[in-house]
DNA sequence: TGTCACTCGTGACGAATGTCACATTCCCGT
DNA sequence: ACGGGAATGTGACATTCGTCACGAGTGACA
């Protein structure tokens, strides 16, 4: 009967096919710790250690300017990994990971994780995957700040987050309030009064209804054509 | 004594450390084309057939919005490879690949490269490697776009051509214009005709002198401070 | 040598976006 | 319940940046 810490070896999205022995002898290097809201779990320039599995919250992955303003890179849901490009390349942590709310997470320590991938190429390959589909995220990522308006990247991030998070009501889709405008306008690369103002519009057009705590798109299609 | 080919083979950054016999193997499946200036490589949305290895010749990926402009991704030079990331997530080419100049590339069909990035470990960790380094190198660029200005983001392509193509003369250094100014734009995310005013008003600040064929930087400690 | 395509320079203009300042609302903990 | 911090709404404004239009310079090639 495997212990609970080998369970969660073979729970994280690289190493699933592992040997049940490998597995164990790989959870007793685990270091899991839990995190306040928004404190760091990796500071940008700092060495790293290892990669994160994020096991329970949310978190953000992002990078700070001269002024202050933030552009987020990726958002973290749990089941999620993080930090694996300093463990590959040698270099510094390449961006800062915030805990967006009380976070559990799992470091994998660099040296066990890479011995692990030269001696299992399934992890090798399932881990190339990983990486493609980011570099493949990435390359979205800089088109839509590069070329498209604020609006549409809101209007796009509001349609994704319609269609995994939405719940369909009569008068439309109920998407919750899950980050706050703030985050949402570094996510989008713009600043939070902009962002404020968009939705404004939005909800003057007739496309969404913005309440407390969530969002109302009361015509999904409109929001899909902003895009 | 190796074939040409097979030398070739050796010569790929990912492949270097194959034994020769699977390296000869390996020839055999390349497939080797020229291209013309301005004739597109791979292009965006179109399944992929395998990665590229540019032997000569310089090229550009990049995507296009809707309005017709265009954001550089990358800018290759002899011994770059691309198009790794549609083999390893299965998904169709992420953006466009054009021949600056004309330009001399091999084909690597991904099942072959699968197979063998499957045998070798090497290989897979070599790739795990290189892939780090580009989601490094998109976080950068994710950054200068969001939140940058275009005079930095300039600053910053004329600072690091100058150091490493540069060539040191009593008044700075030169670096030959190797784009043009309309790809000097889609890489740094605007327009021509800014990129051009941008340039004169760096130019009437004494730090650069723009002539036709080639950029004199004055004041590399300036050019430096702008970023 | 003329012409045609390409590249670059530049002025005028407008739209999108960021900045600043301040009011309001909400939520959380004592 | 109440205070205080956090999140949000909004007006007025500054500025960067992109768009449009047009002219000039250059080089390749017949």
């Amino acid at each position: 009967m495997p212990s609970v810490t080998a369970d969660l070896v073979l729970g994280i999205p690289h190493l699933s096919m592992l040997p049940l022995a490998e597995a164990e002898r790989f959870a007793r290097e685990l270091v899991v710790r839990r995190y306040a809201s928004r404190e760091f779990i990796a500071v940008e320039g700092e060495p790293c250690r290892g990669f994160f599995v994020l096991l329970s919250g949310r978190a953000r992955i992002f990078r700070s300017g001269a002024d202050g303003r933030e552009q987020i890179l990726r958002l973290l849901a749990p089941g999620d990994t993080f930090g694996e490009v300093p463990v590959f390349d040698g270099g510094p942590n390449p961006a800062t990971v915030e805990a967006l709310d009380l976070c559990d997470v799992a470091l994998v320590p660099s040296t066990a994780f890479r011995l692990v991938v030269a001696r299992y190429p399934e992890v090798a390959a399932a881990l190339l995957g990983h990486f493609a589909r980011r570099l493949r995220s990435f390359t979205e990522l800089v088109e839509q700040i590069s070329l498209q308006t604020v609006q549409q990247r809101i209007a796009r991030y509001l349609y994704m987050t319609a269609r995994e998070e939405g719940v369909t009501s009569p008068d439309g889709v109920v998407v919750p309030r899950t980050i706050t405008q703030q985050d949402l306008a570094a996510l989008v690369g713009s600043v939070r009064e902009v962002v404020s103002r968009t939705m404004r519009v939005m909800e003057e057009d007739g496309i969404v209804e913005i309440r407390r705590k969530e969002i109302l798109v009361r015509d999904i299609a409109a929001l899909r054509a902003l895009i």
